[in-house]
DNA sequence: TGGTTAATTAACTAGTTGGTTAAATACTGA
DNA sequence: TCAGTATTTAACCAACTAGTTAATTAACCA
């Protein structure tokens, strides 16, 4: 039996998809209805519907009750995780960047010397 | 035959699993063999061969040749990607906005009702 | 050369994912 | 109460994932 994943996990899977990834930009405007929600999609009802309760499960997704609508709303919680994590390997992608401007200042002070 | 992802559903689904997470965490110190890798871990070398096949898919991580051993670099660019792309919802764990955006859509709803 | 170490590939398995269609549920409004 | 709309559940399927053990490849060293 698999071993159930811990939250940050659930929060990197459910953002692995691209469908799912617009479904939170989409919701970026507020709520939606599921239907709305599947508007842009060439997908049937139900696998929009999974997609949402993986959202959901994530946490990155809340629903309503609006009578027989279930209104979704984006909750960003996760995403403040999802950052807090990958910012610990921000000195990793601008170090190289760093040597990038080192290696150019080099570059300007030979050529433009003072 | 389902479509290849792209790089940036790759780097995530990479990230989707706490055991690649620990193991970017130790390539954070600098480069390592496969077995240095392996050691924390109750897994087999196969497994943590396939593990790091998937990093090195999401490009994560590189790979060099230095006798029978070959060591594991972290390579960043993917997770600036993913800084890039979770920045874009930072006012929504940070601020009051979204719940002020829903506040006045739902008024909207409201009064104007289909 | 042959034995040892490092790592991958092969073959297999169980469980998960992402999709489908058809049926069911839940609520609205006449 | 009944038709319509919104959404979920059920049942199914193919592909993928994450693990295993056993076999293989590749390089070192004595």
């Amino acid at each position: 039996m698999r071993e159930q994943s811990d939250p940050l996990s659930a929060a990197f899977a459910a953002l692995a998809d691209p469908t799912r990834r617009a479904m939170l930009a989409k919701l970026c405007e507020g709520e939606a209805t599921v239907n709305e929600i599947a508007a842009p999609f060439d997908l049937s009802l139900p696998a929009i519907s999974k997609h949402l309760k993986v959202l959901e499960g994530a946490g990155l997704v809340s629903r309503g009750r609006n009578a027989q609508y279930r209104p979704c709303r984006l909750e960003a919680g996760p995403l403040k995780e999802v950052a807090d994590w990958v910012e610990r390997y921000r000195r990793f992608w601008e170090g190289s960047l760093d040597r990038l401007d080192d290696y150019l200042k080099g570059i300007q002070q030979k050529e433009t010397p003072k």
